[in-house]
DNA sequence: GACCAGGCACATC
DNA sequence: GATGTGCATGGT
């Protein structure tokens, strides 16, 4: 298997985009729906969160951050149901829309004003968003060039030893962006590659011939 | 029926 | 700081 170092992060990722493709992320309409989607997203396929997305939007609950608080958390509970944790999620989503409450007037374009140290901050503090959801908002709902870890990078990248298993996300994120422009397009790009990468080819390494990160 | 999926908070040591 | 546990549905 092949070692990957700091130096060939951008050729790892000019090597799954010629093999992969543009994926076109993030899949979402609108900034408030990028952001629900990575809180119902949270250890959870993709697949059963656009159902709960789709109950969401018949409900309204997407036309604004208003009208999903209105729906109450346990209406939203019910719909969020098949993205599952659906009580813990409920709970996520409404301690999100309190905090732009009380502290943005319910205005994602309040919010967007923050620079980006500030922003991850508030992020942060809201009880239920965590590095990769807040990093996943930033990038893919505020467009920041912030670098998103996530379970495939870690298994991937540590397989091909750029660093070690157990290594804590924020050391992980920051061999990748000392190692790449700070490109939100790239980020973007390079993340939704990974994710497809783990899903077609991660159980199968490090022993994986057809792997492109082998080749 | 077991295992996994685009995490996070909390308790405990 | 590290480790273990609860949260839950739907696909393979």
């Amino acid at each position: 298997m092949r070692k990957i170092g700091r130096s060939d992060l951008k050729n790892v990722y000019d090597k799954l985009l010629r093999h992969f493709g543009p994926q076109g992320w993030w899949p979402g309409d609108t900034r408030f729906e990028i952001i629900v989607g990575a809180i119902l997203t949270q250890n959870t396929a993709w697949k059963n969160v656009e159902k709960a997305i789709s109950n969401l939007k018949a409900a309204g609950a997407l036309d604004s951050p208003s009208a999903m608080m209105k729906l109450g958390q346990r209406r939203i509970a019910r719909l969020i149901r098949p993205a599952g944790y659906y009580n813990v999620k409920a709970k996520r989503l409404c301690n999100f829309l309190r905090f732009l409450r009380s502290r943005h007037d319910f205005s994602l374009d309040n919010l967007s004003r923050l620079k980006t140290p500030l922003l991850r901050q508030e992020l942060l503090s809201v009880n239920g968003i965590g590095p990769e959801t807040c990093d996943s908002i930033l990038l893919y709902a505020f467009r920041r060039p912030i670098f998103v870890v996530d379970a495939y990078t870690k298994r991937i990248f540590s397989r091909h030893g750029l660093f070690e298993t157990g290594s804590s996300y924020d050391h992980i994120q920051k061999i990748f962006m000392d190692s790449l422009l700070p490109d939100h397009i790239l980020y973007n790009e390079y993340h939704a590659l990974i994710v497809r990468l783990g899903k077609e080819h991660c159980r199968k390494c490090p022993n994986c011939a057809e792997c492109p990160l082998s080749g």
